[in-house]
DNA sequence: TAGATTGTTAATCGATTAACAATC
DNA sequence: TAGATTGTTAATCGATTAACAATC
């Protein structure tokens, strides 16, 4: 395929959006579609999509544009969606029981195989087909299957130690919707961060934007 | 304060995490900072620090550098966290209760007043403080309470109509948890899409390529 | 005053867009 | 072949970083 590493992070994050759409397409019975009316469809320039395709290989054909199925199979290997990579989940408060059921994982790489909390009332608690486990079991549920991926639904004070535990393990990605900023630290740890509260906060600032323009809007009116 | 609407996204983006250290250098006491020193805390550049910052204003001075509690104050004020906007999130399902329950709405300039579902077995159960309302109410509900921001966790096909009706309803932001792409069609709307399976899907790339690299550090040794 | 650190301008870097030759 | 659309190079744009004069 490609030299991956090499590819830049905006690229990146724009892959799974372009998955997405295709699988659109594709439940549509689209067979073909060129740059630009995709371009359309997603608002953005077709110039952009050939340009980040392009870091990939050439997956379309001049004159004619990029056969969908053949296009969404294409990032979804460079995605990595049939990886099943071993992922683990800790902490089974609201949120993380939420993402359990509520996330395809397996349709993303990876594949769910324990569910971790320090509460022992929810010790054995089915959530998603797995029954939570007590934190003190991590270690050695870690040392027998080699999980690669936590995804971490804990308070930010404990965060840094877990993960610094974890990546003791052999863990090699965070998916952090704590409220701690994990990232550091650490070479050749994936991290992607969830800051609902971040994403928040945001809206509010946009929220206030447009609600200050209408009222000047009147004003003038 | 400042020409709001005139600040590009990037800067935008990274107030909340500004306003998230600034608040946990306030817990501990500490009462000025430099941009040097808060640049180290984050790992981004002084420079951009004091550029972010100098879009709103001088909240700083020369040879002495920020006041902590002024500076978290300001950017408070900037994001809007004291402005109670009304909110309604609709649809109560996992995901849409661990919302409710989780985020803390009142601290990041928003007011939960109410939670729809269509789900008839749902309605009156409590969540979060609030009786879940049916969907078929919410038109009623937002004609007398006029919400300002809308809550989306909801399933893609419907998710366009919905928002469709709420901004007739007088609308203006969402916080867009479904898979579908809110963004477009209507001027004067603030919105930001979480899409929590697109954030995995980039995490699986980036294990992938952290795992790949470790297989051919072995293959060389 | 001397030292420190900002606010701000200028330089660099990277990402996006435009253009076009290659080619199906 | 003629028309369409890619792959790719060059131009533009915006964001980040560096530098430094202003000033507390």
């Amino acid at each position: 395929m490609a030299k991956h590493g090499s590819i830049s992070n905006s690229v990146i994050k724009r892959l799974p959006r372009y998955y997405r759409f295709l699988g659109e397409l594709l439940k549509d019975n689209i067979v073909r579609i060129s740059s630009r009316e995709l371009s359309q469809k997603m608002k953005l320039t077709a110039s952009q999509i050939r340009q980040d395709l392009n870091c990939f290989g050439g997956f379309g054909q001049q004159g004619y544009g990029y056969n969908v199925e053949e296009l969404h199979n294409e990032i979804g290997k460079i995605l990595g969606v049939d990886k099943h990579f071993k992922t683990i989940l800790i902490g089974a408060g609201n949120l993380g029981r939420a993402i359990a059921t509520h996330i395809n994982f397996e349709t993303r790489g990876c594949h769910l195989i324990g569910i971790f909390d320090v509460n022992p009332a929810l010790t054995g608690v089915e959530v998603a087909g797995i029954r939570i486990s007590h934190t003190s079991d991590i270690t050695k549920f870690c040392k027998e299957n080699q999980p690669v991926i936590a995804v971490l639904c804990i308070p930010k004070a404990n965060t840094q130690r877990i993960a610094d535990e974890l990546v003791k393990l052999g863990v090699k990605a965070f998916w952090n919707f704590s409220h701690y900023d994990l990232s550091i630290d650490y070479e050749n740890i994936a991290v992607e961060n969830v800051h609902l509260g971040d994403s928040l906060l945001t809206l509010a600032y946009n929220t206030n934007v447009i609600c200050e323009e209408n009222d000047t809007d009147k004003n003038k009116a």
